[in-house]
DNA sequence: TTGCGTATTAACAAAATTGTTAAACAAGAA
DNA sequence: TTCTTGTTTAACAATTTTGTTAATACGCAA
């Protein structure tokens, strides 16, 4: 009952998550869940009990997923240009898989701010925090520009996330298809490093770019 | 029956923004926009004869004169700096009151894609366009660092908007109250155009900045 | 005042969506 | 085989939401 079993459970997950994240169905049904699993209705609440249950779940699931791989950059080691580096890499990928994240979030916080909790009081840890005497240094040796953490954080993250929400929107406009969006983004991995430095970005600091780009 | 008659109309159109745009209620119900507005719900029928030609109107409007306002900007023959300084101020000041905005559209376009006509093929202009050749002159000047101009109005895109869309998550994150909101949002016209630029804004670029963060 | 057109409302109908339940099914243990 | 347990399904019930309609209220011109 261990592994096998779950195999429903983790299918229904794995494709609500893509109605959600992915394709931005930010109301999908219970119905359009269960059909593209390919089971039952009824199966989501046997499993989940509600909706609003399993929404919690994959939610938490996915943030906490991607909170980890953040919090570990930030809070590791590496000299601070590497760290941004990597922070681009990794968040930029990551939204390249669930787009509609941020989307996701910031409306359902709209509608129930109480569930704040979810993604706040859990893990209490700021961005801006993990990097701000580190980023202090920078600005005191002369080789960044006086911001402050926050400021800093944000744009660093407005650069990387926008253009992953807005993904429909920048192909339509611009009539992109998914290969050429694909790789706009990943030329922006450079271009976020170069606007938030001013300066190009190593190229050890993404070795396997050509991998990514190429797959 | 000019001006008066369309008094109920424009009410309700005015608290179906607040709701959708402004609140970030996604999906709001014609009841619960009714109520805003306080008035029966058949009126909302009555005026706009079901919920997505109200949306429809709803987008439209606040969509196009984002845009001409943006458009005004962009065509005009401002030197480049002062553009895009006060491209700047009108889309972080746009946002202040629809920070909802961009987020409903993405939502909008996950769902329904043909709907793109509302806003592309409608009036097919591209900001990128408009500053192509401008930005061009400042790349070959050297008095900007090489970048496309998909890539530099994706930046600036990203830079303004994203710290509106985030603005639940952004005022929770930091404990901060609306007014500290509003004056982080200010404070970030003068970083959005460092960060573009790597130089410091102008003092003259936005001469209303105090009487706009005061209100 | 009456009459007419518009605006507004309550009541109703229809559809969509969520949640429940009892029965069918499948697989392994006794 | 039969019993048991966990999984899956169809059918049903309850709720929510949208859309319609017929009656009412309002303002104004004849």
């Amino acid at each position: 009952m261990a592994a096998e079993e779950a195999q429903t459970e983790k299918l229904i997950k794995e494709k609500a998550k893509n109605l959600f994240f992915q394709k931005g169905f930010l109301n999908a049904t219970t119905q359009e869940i269960a059909d593209e699993a390919g089971v039952n209705r009824a199966l989501i609440h046997y499993y989940f009990r509600s909706r609003e249950q399993m929404l919690e779940i994959l939610l938490d699931e996915t943030l906490s997923e991607k909170k980890d791989r953040v919090r570990t950059i930030l809070s590791s080691d590496l000299p601070f240009r590497e760290k941004i580096a990597k922070y681009i890499d990794v968040v930029v990928d990551h939204g390249l898989k669930y787009p509609f994240l941020d989307n996701f979030i910031v409306s359902e916080m709209a509608r129930r701010p109480e569930k704040i909790k979810i993604f706040c009081a859990k893990d209490p840890f700021r961005s801006s925090d993990l990097i701000r005497s580190q980023l202090e240094k920078e600005v005191s040796n002369g080789s960044l520009a006086t911001i402050s953490a926050e400021h800093f954080m944000v744009n660093l993250i407005s650069l990387c996330n926008y253009p992953l929400l807005a993904k429909s929107v920048i192909q339509t406009v611009h009539g992109m298809s998914d290969t050429a969006y694909r790789k706009f983004l990943m030329e922006r991995k450079r271009i976020i490093y170069h606007t938030i430095f001013g300066e190009e970005m190593p190229e050890v600091a993404l070795p396997d770019v050509l991998t990514k780009t190429r797959s």
